[in-house]
DNA sequence: AAGTCGGGGTT
DNA sequence: AACCCAGACTT
């Protein structure tokens, strides 16, 4: 176990992950600078999140909003259009607020110390330990499920991860281990993480820490990490109606109070009037990590003009069309639902 | 301390 | 199909 490990006897590894990083780093955008906002919108973008996932979005995103002025006086919509299809929407909403923060707290300047960045709206202390350390030679661990899998196998360590406290417990195990710079350091853990110390079929042959890793010296990585808590995804039906007149159809955004926060979505029902209007429905399937979703969308091709018109004033819908669509975040099943309805 | 929040790649 | 990903927020 990790807590009877004291004084400075595991300090040479900190050595060879920085050499090793000397070496080895990984080529990303977000590499080549300090500037904490492209640091911090980087932290945020991946969130679990795989590199090659995020890397348009982060490069979208930094074209469109070079910095936190230019992003503090952005519509909330138009940050959440540069977030469509990575997920996590909250995301985007707390960045766009915490860039305010920075504007009206902080005078437009980045705050550099750790518990000042920990303030900032979907900052949390994995990010605010990665931007202040990069940045501003901050001293923090940040730990991440790279670290976790890294230090677990290192210490052959069966703390479980999925355990609250795991965040404390293996920032506490990083600091055995951690060099002077720490920003390279945390950099180097994610890197040796996700290149070498995979979760399955790690590279142990060609990691530099093999000769220290534990797990690996009994040949017991697959043990490693220990995580308890298993993800179970539920079912969910959910119900919309494609109203559509003259390649128009209607939306409205959802609330952000459940998935899929403040996307644009389909109406949820329509007047037993408009029933005549359906001429069929589509079932589409989609996996999110807690739902298996099963959505029904009923084609309504609506032709007479007083019963759309009604229909949106009394519900204050959106009208939009193919080309408008694009220029509103919607969630991944309904996006490919107006490619497919709308392509002719 | 446990539950919730996306989408996509890997095995 | 299960697992994981540069986690944070709410309850």
């Amino acid at each position: 176990m990790g807590k009877n490990k004291t004084g400075s006897e595991f300090l040479h590894v900190g050595s060879k992950i920085l050499e090793w990083y000397k070496n080895n780093a990984r080529d990303l955008p977000f590499r080549q600078t300090k500037d904490p906002y492209k640091i911090w919108i980087c932290e945020i973008v991946f969130q679990q999140t795989r590199i090659n996932q995020g890397l348009n979005h982060y490069n979208n995103f930094i074209k469109r909003f070079p910095d936190v002025k230019t992003l503090a006086k952005a519509e909330e919509n138009e940050v959440l259009l540069y977030w469509k299809g990575l997920g996590y929407y909250s995301r985007a909403i707390n960045i766009h607020k915490a860039a305010q923060q920075i504007m009206n707290d902080y005078q437009g300047v980045f705050p550099h110390q750790y518990e000042e960045i920990l303030k900032l709206k979907g900052v949390g202390k994995y990010t605010a330990a990665a931007v202040s350390s990069i940045c501003f030679g901050g001293k923090m661990p940040a730990v991440d499920g790279n670290f976790y899998r890294v230090l677990s196998r290192l210490f052959a360590d069966d703390f479980d991860i999925s355990n609250s406290r795991a965040f404390t417990y293996f920032s506490e195990l990083a600091a055995l281990v951690m060099p002077e710079n720490v920003g390279d350091f945390n950099q180097a853990m994610m890197d040796i993480g996700s290149e070498i110390c995979k979760p399955k079929n790690p590279l142990c042959g060609e990691c530099p820490l093999n000769e220290d890793c534990l797990a690996f010296s009994m040949q017991k990585i697959s043990d490693y990490p220990v995580k308890t808590k298993k993800v179970k995804a539920e079912d969910l039906a959910l119900t919309y109606y494609f109203v559509h007149k003259n390649g128009q159809f209607l939306i409205r955004q959802r609330a952000d109070d459940f998935i899929w926060k403040k996307l644009f979505e389909f109406p949820t029902a329509i007047p037993s009037d408009m029933e005549s209007f359906i001429t069929g429905s589509k079932t589409v399937t989609h996996k999110l990590t807690h739902k298996n979703l099963s959505i029904e969308i009923w084609n309504v091709e609506v032709t007479s003009e007083k019963q759309w018109n009604d229909f949106i004033a009394e519900n204050q819908y959106l009208i939009t069309d193919l080309e408008g669509s694009h220029e509103k975040s919607f969630p991944k099943p309904l996006e490919i639902y107006i490619q497919n309805a709308l392509k002719d």
